[in-house]
RNA sequence: GCGCAGGUGGUAGAGCGGCCAAUUACACGACGCUGUAAACGUCGCGCCCUUUCGGGCUACGGGGGUUCGAAUCCCUCCCUGCGCA
Protein backbone atom coordinates (compact mmCIF):
# COMPACT_ATOMS: atom_id res chain seq x y z
CA UNK A 1 0.00 0.00 0.00
CA UNK A 2 2.64 2.50 0.94
CA UNK A 3 4.09 2.47 -2.57
CA UNK A 4 5.42 6.07 -2.80
CA UNK A 5 7.57 5.75 0.52
CA UNK A 6 11.54 5.55 -0.18
CA UNK A 7 12.65 2.18 -0.02
CA UNK A 8 15.89 1.14 2.50
CA UNK A 9 17.91 -1.37 2.36
CA UNK A 10 18.43 -3.38 6.00
CA UNK A 11 20.81 -5.78 6.74
CA UNK A 12 20.70 -7.53 9.92
CA UNK A 13 22.33 -10.27 11.87
CA UNK A 14 24.42 -11.29 14.86
CA UNK A 15 27.90 -9.94 15.97
CA UNK A 16 30.49 -11.50 13.92
CA UNK A 17 27.70 -13.00 10.85
CA UNK A 18 29.76 -10.73 7.87
CA UNK A 19 27.05 -7.61 8.10
CA UNK A 20 29.89 -5.29 7.43
CA UNK A 21 31.11 -6.84 4.33
CA UNK A 22 27.93 -8.06 3.19
CA UNK A 23 26.83 -3.91 3.41
CA UNK A 24 30.15 -2.52 1.82
CA UNK A 25 29.47 -4.57 -1.23
CA UNK A 26 25.73 -4.10 -1.69
CA UNK A 27 26.58 -0.27 -1.19
CA UNK A 28 29.64 -0.81 -3.86
CA UNK A 29 26.89 -2.73 -5.92
CA UNK A 30 23.44 -0.61 -5.49
CA UNK A 31 25.21 2.81 -5.23
CA UNK A 32 24.75 2.97 -1.59
CA UNK A 33 25.43 4.89 1.35
CA UNK A 34 25.97 2.81 4.87
CA UNK A 35 23.57 4.08 8.12
CA UNK A 36 25.33 2.03 10.82
CA UNK A 37 22.67 0.99 13.30
CA UNK A 38 25.21 -0.12 16.04
CA UNK A 39 25.08 1.25 19.91
CA UNK A 40 28.65 1.37 20.12
CA UNK A 41 30.02 2.26 17.17
CA UNK A 42 28.57 5.34 17.95
CA UNK A 43 31.36 5.98 19.82
CA UNK A 44 34.47 7.33 19.06
CA UNK A 45 38.07 5.97 19.98
CA UNK A 46 36.12 2.53 20.19
CA UNK A 47 37.39 0.97 17.17
CA UNK A 48 39.04 -2.44 17.52
CA UNK A 49 36.42 -3.71 20.53
CA UNK A 50 33.46 -2.52 18.09
CA UNK A 51 34.60 -4.02 15.29
CA UNK A 52 34.27 -1.18 13.28
CA UNK A 53 34.83 -0.93 9.36
CA UNK A 54 38.44 0.01 8.47
CA UNK A 55 38.48 3.48 7.47
CA UNK A 56 40.01 4.61 4.38
CA UNK A 57 39.10 8.12 2.69
CA UNK A 58 39.67 7.26 -0.56
CA UNK A 59 36.26 7.50 -1.45
CA UNK A 60 34.95 10.83 -2.89
CA UNK A 61 31.86 12.58 -1.64
CA UNK A 62 29.15 13.62 -3.69
CA UNK A 63 27.71 16.44 -2.20
CA UNK A 64 30.58 18.89 -0.81
CA UNK A 65 27.97 21.02 0.48
CA UNK A 66 26.87 18.66 3.24
CA UNK A 67 27.46 20.20 6.59
CA UNK A 68 28.37 16.84 7.94
CA UNK A 69 30.98 16.19 5.04
CA UNK A 70 33.78 16.93 7.47
CA UNK A 71 33.42 13.89 9.90
CA UNK A 72 32.23 11.57 7.68
CA UNK A 73 33.71 8.08 8.08
CA UNK A 74 34.42 6.64 4.71
CA UNK A 75 35.28 3.03 4.45
CA UNK A 76 36.38 1.25 0.85
CA UNK A 77 35.07 4.82 -0.76
CA UNK A 78 31.67 4.17 0.86
CA UNK A 79 30.05 6.89 3.52
CA UNK A 80 29.14 5.38 6.54
CA UNK A 81 26.59 7.39 8.83
CA UNK A 82 26.52 7.16 12.56
CA UNK A 83 29.74 5.98 13.22
CA UNK A 84 32.30 8.35 15.53
CA UNK A 85 29.20 10.54 16.57
CA UNK A 86 29.79 10.87 19.99
CA UNK A 87 32.51 10.90 22.14
CA UNK A 88 32.71 7.87 25.30
CA UNK A 89 31.61 10.56 27.89
CA UNK A 90 28.66 11.40 26.06
CA UNK A 91 25.21 10.05 26.25
CA UNK A 92 23.32 8.56 23.90
CA UNK A 93 20.39 6.75 23.46
CA UNK A 94 17.21 5.00 21.05
CA UNK A 95 15.21 8.13 20.41
CA UNK A 96 18.52 10.02 19.59
CA UNK A 97 19.69 7.45 17.21
CA UNK A 98 16.34 7.20 15.97
CA UNK A 99 16.07 10.89 14.74
CA UNK A 100 19.67 10.81 13.39
CA UNK A 101 19.43 7.63 11.04
CA UNK A 102 16.02 9.21 9.80
CA UNK A 103 17.97 12.42 9.42
CA UNK A 104 21.16 10.28 7.67
CA UNK A 105 18.43 8.28 5.49
CA UNK A 106 16.99 11.33 4.24
CA UNK A 107 20.29 13.02 2.97
CA UNK A 108 20.99 9.93 1.45
CA UNK A 109 17.77 9.99 -0.58
CA UNK A 110 17.93 13.44 -1.26
CA UNK A 111 21.61 12.66 -2.90
CA UNK A 112 20.12 9.36 -4.98
CA UNK A 113 21.47 6.84 -3.19
CA UNK A 114 20.24 4.03 -1.78
CA UNK A 115 20.20 4.04 1.87
CA UNK A 116 21.71 0.40 3.46
CA UNK A 117 20.80 0.39 7.28
CA UNK A 118 22.92 -2.32 8.87
CA UNK A 119 23.57 -2.91 12.48
CA UNK A 120 23.12 -5.89 15.17
CA UNK A 121 21.29 -3.10 17.38
CA UNK A 122 17.35 -4.61 17.68
CA UNK A 123 16.14 -2.08 19.04
CA UNK A 124 18.11 0.84 16.68
CA UNK A 125 17.13 -0.97 13.49
CA UNK A 126 13.62 -1.23 15.41
CA UNK A 127 12.98 2.14 16.09
CA UNK A 128 13.75 3.55 12.42
CA UNK A 129 12.22 0.52 10.46
CA UNK A 130 8.76 0.45 12.53
CA UNK A 131 8.97 3.93 13.30
CA UNK A 132 8.86 3.90 16.89
CA UNK A 133 7.57 6.73 18.85
CA UNK A 134 9.62 7.15 21.68
CA UNK A 135 8.88 8.79 24.46
CA UNK A 136 10.95 11.94 24.49
CA UNK A 137 12.34 11.88 28.52
CA UNK A 138 15.16 12.73 28.72
CA UNK A 139 16.96 10.22 31.11
CA UNK A 140 17.05 11.77 34.76
CA UNK A 141 19.99 10.54 36.39
CA UNK A 142 19.45 11.74 40.17
CA UNK A 143 15.89 10.04 39.56
CA UNK A 144 16.81 6.65 38.38
CA UNK A 145 19.58 6.69 41.32
CA UNK A 146 16.53 7.50 43.90
CA UNK A 147 14.35 4.94 42.35
CA UNK A 148 17.56 2.26 42.37
CA UNK A 149 18.02 2.82 45.89
CA UNK A 150 14.32 2.73 46.91
CA UNK A 151 14.29 -0.85 44.85
CA UNK A 152 16.99 -1.84 47.12
CA UNK A 153 15.86 -1.05 50.12
CA UNK A 154 12.32 -1.90 49.92
CA UNK A 155 12.02 -4.05 46.82
CA UNK A 156 11.05 -3.60 43.03
CA UNK A 157 7.70 -4.18 43.87
CA UNK A 158 7.00 -1.21 45.47
CA UNK A 159 8.27 1.19 42.93
CA UNK A 160 6.51 -1.02 40.34
CA UNK A 161 3.13 -0.49 42.43
CA UNK A 162 3.53 3.61 42.40
CA UNK A 163 4.19 2.89 39.05
CA UNK A 164 0.97 1.41 38.50
CA UNK A 165 -0.95 3.72 40.42
CA UNK A 166 -0.29 6.05 38.06
CA UNK A 167 -0.48 4.17 34.93
CA UNK A 168 -2.67 1.42 35.79
CA UNK A 169 -2.19 -0.30 32.04
CA UNK A 170 1.43 -0.26 33.14
CA UNK A 171 0.54 -3.49 35.23
CA UNK A 172 0.09 -5.49 32.24
CA UNK A 173 2.64 -4.14 29.80
CA UNK A 174 5.58 -3.54 31.71
CA UNK A 175 7.76 -6.40 33.52
CA UNK A 176 7.70 -6.04 36.88
CA UNK A 177 10.55 -8.00 37.64
CA UNK A 178 12.78 -5.58 35.34
CA UNK A 179 13.93 -2.52 37.34
CA UNK A 180 15.37 -0.90 34.00
CA UNK A 181 12.00 -0.95 33.01
CA UNK A 182 9.83 -0.46 36.08
CA UNK A 183 12.02 3.00 36.37
CA UNK A 184 12.34 3.88 33.41
CA UNK A 185 8.29 4.08 32.61
CA UNK A 186 7.72 6.09 35.70
CA UNK A 187 10.29 8.04 34.46
CA UNK A 188 8.34 8.95 31.50
CA UNK A 189 5.07 8.95 33.70
CA UNK A 190 6.35 11.62 36.28
CA UNK A 191 8.25 14.26 33.64
CA UNK A 192 5.19 13.91 31.39
CA UNK A 193 2.15 13.61 33.62
CA UNK A 194 1.17 11.53 31.83
CA UNK A 195 0.79 7.52 31.33
CA UNK A 196 4.05 5.72 30.25
CA UNK A 197 1.89 3.08 28.43
CA UNK A 198 -0.06 5.95 26.44
CA UNK A 199 3.21 7.64 24.86
CA UNK A 200 5.19 4.67 23.30
CA UNK A 201 3.23 3.72 20.00
CA UNK A 202 3.99 2.97 16.74
CA UNK A 203 3.82 5.44 13.89
CA UNK A 204 3.37 4.17 10.58
CA UNK A 205 6.49 3.71 8.49
CA UNK A 206 8.48 6.38 7.13
CA UNK A 207 10.00 3.71 4.57
CA UNK A 208 9.71 0.86 2.80
CA UNK A 209 12.20 -1.31 4.23
CA UNK A 210 13.97 -4.38 2.56
CA UNK A 211 15.64 -6.70 5.27
CA UNK A 212 18.38 -8.84 4.66
CA UNK A 213 19.22 -11.27 7.47
CA UNK A 214 22.32 -12.60 8.27
CA UNK A 215 21.94 -16.56 10.06
CA UNK A 216 25.01 -18.13 10.35
CA UNK A 217 25.00 -21.83 12.07
CA UNK A 218 25.85 -21.74 15.75
CA UNK A 219 29.09 -23.80 15.76
CA UNK A 220 30.88 -21.77 12.82
CA UNK A 221 29.71 -18.35 14.53
CA UNK A 222 30.71 -19.52 17.80
CA UNK A 223 34.74 -20.29 16.05
CA UNK A 224 34.37 -16.91 13.71
CA UNK A 225 33.51 -15.17 17.14
CA UNK A 226 36.62 -16.74 19.19
CA UNK A 227 38.80 -16.38 16.43
CA UNK A 228 37.82 -12.40 16.12
CA UNK A 229 38.60 -11.75 19.44
CA UNK A 230 41.95 -12.99 19.25
CA UNK A 231 42.71 -11.23 16.21
CA UNK A 232 41.09 -7.88 18.35
CA UNK A 233 43.76 -8.61 21.17
CA UNK A 234 46.79 -8.53 18.81
CA UNK A 235 45.41 -5.63 17.06
CA UNK A 236 45.77 -3.91 20.62
CA UNK A 237 42.39 -3.83 22.11
CA UNK A 238 44.27 -4.22 25.45
CA UNK A 239 46.08 -0.86 24.35
CA UNK A 240 42.96 0.98 23.44
CA UNK A 241 41.09 0.00 26.11
CA UNK A 242 44.01 1.32 28.48
CA UNK A 243 43.13 4.56 26.77
CA UNK A 244 39.89 4.95 26.75
CA UNK A 245 39.94 4.11 30.44
CA UNK A 246 42.19 6.55 31.29
CA UNK A 247 40.47 9.54 29.15
CA UNK A 248 37.46 8.40 30.37
CA UNK A 249 36.74 6.46 33.63
CA UNK A 250 34.46 4.17 33.75
CA UNK A 251 31.04 5.66 31.65
CA UNK A 252 28.51 4.11 29.99
CA UNK A 253 29.56 3.51 26.58
CA UNK A 254 32.44 1.06 28.15
CA UNK A 255 30.17 -1.18 29.49
CA UNK A 256 30.75 -2.85 26.73
CA UNK A 257 31.62 -6.44 25.78
CA UNK A 258 35.61 -6.21 25.03
CA UNK A 259 35.48 -3.03 26.60
CA UNK A 260 33.92 -4.22 30.19
CA UNK A 261 36.38 -7.35 30.75
CA UNK A 262 39.53 -5.50 29.87
CA UNK A 263 38.53 -2.62 32.25
CA UNK A 264 38.56 -5.74 34.69
CA UNK A 265 41.94 -6.62 33.96
CA UNK A 266 43.36 -3.42 33.88
CA UNK A 267 42.08 -2.77 37.30
CA UNK A 268 43.71 -6.00 38.48
CA UNK A 269 40.48 -7.85 39.28
CA UNK A 270 41.09 -10.69 36.86
CA UNK A 271 44.19 -12.13 34.60
CA UNK A 272 44.55 -11.24 30.91
CA UNK A 273 43.60 -15.02 29.99
CA UNK A 274 39.91 -14.65 31.85
CA UNK A 275 39.23 -11.61 30.31
CA UNK A 276 39.59 -12.54 27.12
CA UNK A 277 38.07 -16.12 27.98
CA UNK A 278 34.74 -13.61 29.39
CA UNK A 279 35.15 -12.01 25.89
CA UNK A 280 34.40 -14.69 24.08
CA UNK A 281 31.68 -15.75 25.87
CA UNK A 282 29.94 -12.44 26.36
CA UNK A 283 30.00 -12.14 22.74
CA UNK A 284 28.37 -15.38 22.11
CA UNK A 285 25.83 -14.54 24.82
CA UNK A 286 25.07 -11.68 23.19
CA UNK A 287 25.08 -12.72 19.31
CA UNK A 288 22.59 -15.64 21.01
CA UNK A 289 20.51 -12.90 21.68
CA UNK A 290 20.89 -10.86 19.15
CA UNK A 291 19.50 -13.94 16.64
CA UNK A 292 16.46 -14.68 19.05
CA UNK A 293 15.79 -10.93 18.79
CA UNK A 294 15.72 -10.63 14.62
CA UNK A 295 13.90 -13.81 14.66
CA UNK A 296 10.82 -12.15 15.61
CA UNK A 297 11.76 -9.39 13.22
CA UNK A 298 8.35 -9.58 10.82
CA UNK A 299 9.77 -9.45 7.06
CA UNK A 300 13.24 -10.74 6.71
CA UNK A 301 14.39 -12.19 4.11
CA UNK A 302 16.67 -14.80 5.71
CA UNK A 303 19.80 -15.32 3.71
CA UNK A 304 20.90 -19.12 3.81
CA UNK A 305 24.18 -20.24 3.35
CA UNK A 306 25.41 -16.97 1.68
CA UNK A 307 23.02 -17.28 -0.71
CA UNK A 308 21.90 -13.59 -1.90
CA UNK A 309 18.81 -12.95 -3.95
CA UNK A 310 19.19 -11.51 -6.97
CA UNK A 311 19.09 -7.67 -5.98
CA UNK A 312 19.12 -4.45 -8.00
CA UNK A 313 18.90 -0.92 -8.50
CA UNK A 314 15.84 -0.74 -9.64
CA UNK A 315 14.21 -2.26 -7.22
CA UNK A 316 14.93 0.49 -5.00
CA UNK A 317 13.85 3.42 -7.20
C1' G B 1 53.86 -47.16 53.64
C1' C B 2 51.80 -43.95 57.67
C1' G B 3 48.94 -39.34 58.94
C1' C B 4 45.43 -35.70 57.52
C1' A B 5 41.80 -33.61 54.12
C1' G B 6 38.62 -34.94 50.33
C1' G B 7 35.53 -37.68 46.39
C1' U B 8 27.99 -34.54 45.22
C1' G B 9 24.38 -33.04 38.94
C1' G B 10 28.15 -30.43 32.35
C1' U B 11 31.73 -27.49 35.83
C1' A B 12 32.78 -25.03 40.55
C1' G B 13 30.89 -25.67 45.12
C1' A B 14 26.86 -26.12 49.45
C1' G B 15 24.32 -29.74 52.19
C1' C B 16 26.37 -33.44 56.78
C1' G B 17 20.11 -38.59 59.46
C1' G B 18 13.78 -37.27 57.32
C1' C B 19 11.68 -30.55 54.91
C1' C B 20 17.07 -33.44 49.06
C1' A B 21 16.41 -34.71 42.51
C1' A B 22 19.70 -31.98 46.22
C1' U B 23 21.10 -24.19 48.06
C1' U B 24 24.07 -21.16 44.89
C1' A B 25 27.07 -19.67 40.77
C1' C B 26 28.70 -20.66 35.91
C1' A B 27 27.80 -23.29 31.48
C1' C B 28 23.74 -24.95 28.42
C1' G B 29 18.61 -24.13 26.37
C1' A B 30 14.20 -21.03 25.60
C1' C B 31 12.30 -16.23 25.89
C1' G B 32 11.06 -10.94 26.94
C1' C B 33 12.39 -6.00 26.38
C1' U B 34 9.98 1.77 23.04
C1' G B 35 15.47 7.05 25.95
C1' U B 36 21.48 2.72 29.75
C1' A B 37 19.72 -2.08 24.39
C1' A B 38 27.16 -4.98 23.40
C1' A B 39 22.38 -2.70 28.40
C1' C B 40 18.48 -4.85 31.45
C1' G B 41 15.29 -8.90 32.78
C1' U B 42 12.41 -13.80 32.98
C1' C B 43 11.89 -19.05 32.66
C1' G B 44 13.80 -24.18 32.08
C1' C B 45 17.82 -27.41 33.15
C1' G B 46 18.61 -36.28 36.00
C1' C B 47 15.12 -39.71 33.26
C1' C B 48 9.93 -41.14 32.36
C1' C B 49 4.49 -40.44 32.72
C1' U B 50 0.83 -36.30 33.44
C1' U B 51 -3.14 -30.54 30.34
C1' U B 52 -2.91 -29.03 35.76
C1' C B 53 -2.36 -31.19 40.58
C1' G B 54 0.84 -34.84 40.81
C1' G B 55 3.22 -39.68 40.24
C1' G B 56 7.21 -43.24 39.12
C1' C B 57 12.39 -44.51 38.39
C1' U B 58 17.67 -43.73 38.81
C1' A B 59 21.20 -40.67 41.50
C1' C B 60 25.58 -37.65 45.80
C1' G B 61 33.21 -42.65 43.97
C1' G B 62 32.31 -48.76 44.36
C1' G B 63 30.53 -52.51 47.72
C1' G B 64 28.50 -53.82 52.40
C1' G B 65 26.15 -52.35 57.04
C1' U B 66 23.30 -49.37 61.05
C1' U B 67 18.31 -47.11 60.93
C1' C B 68 11.28 -46.87 60.19
C1' G B 69 14.40 -43.53 57.01
C1' A B 70 21.30 -42.12 54.66
C1' A B 71 24.28 -37.60 50.04
C1' U B 72 24.47 -37.21 55.39
C1' C B 73 26.48 -42.42 60.55
C1' C B 74 29.81 -47.15 60.54
C1' C B 75 33.07 -50.80 57.84
C1' U B 76 35.72 -51.80 53.55
C1' C B 77 37.73 -51.06 48.68
C1' C B 78 39.21 -47.63 44.82
C1' C B 79 40.77 -42.66 43.55
C1' U B 80 42.68 -37.41 44.45
C1' G B 81 45.35 -33.45 47.24
C1' C B 82 48.58 -32.08 51.24
C1' G B 83 52.11 -33.60 55.24
C1' C B 84 55.62 -37.35 57.02
C1' A B 85 58.52 -41.32 55.31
Amino acid sequence: MNKSLPKVLVIVGPTASGKTALSIRLAKKLKGEIVSADSRQIYIGMDIGTAKPLQGFRGKIQNPNAKSQKNLYISEGIPHHLIDIKNPNEDYAVAEYKRDAIKAIRGILKRGKLPILVGGTGLYVRAVVENLDIPKVVADEKLRRKLEKEVEKKDLEHVFKKLVALDPEAAYIVDPKNPRRVIRALEVTLATGKPFTAQRKKQSPLFEAKILGLTPAPAALRKRIEKRVDQMISDGLVEETEELYEQYGKVKALDAIGYRELVDYLDGKISLQEAIRQIKLNTWHYARRQMTWFRKTPNVHWIKKGKLPTLTRRQFS
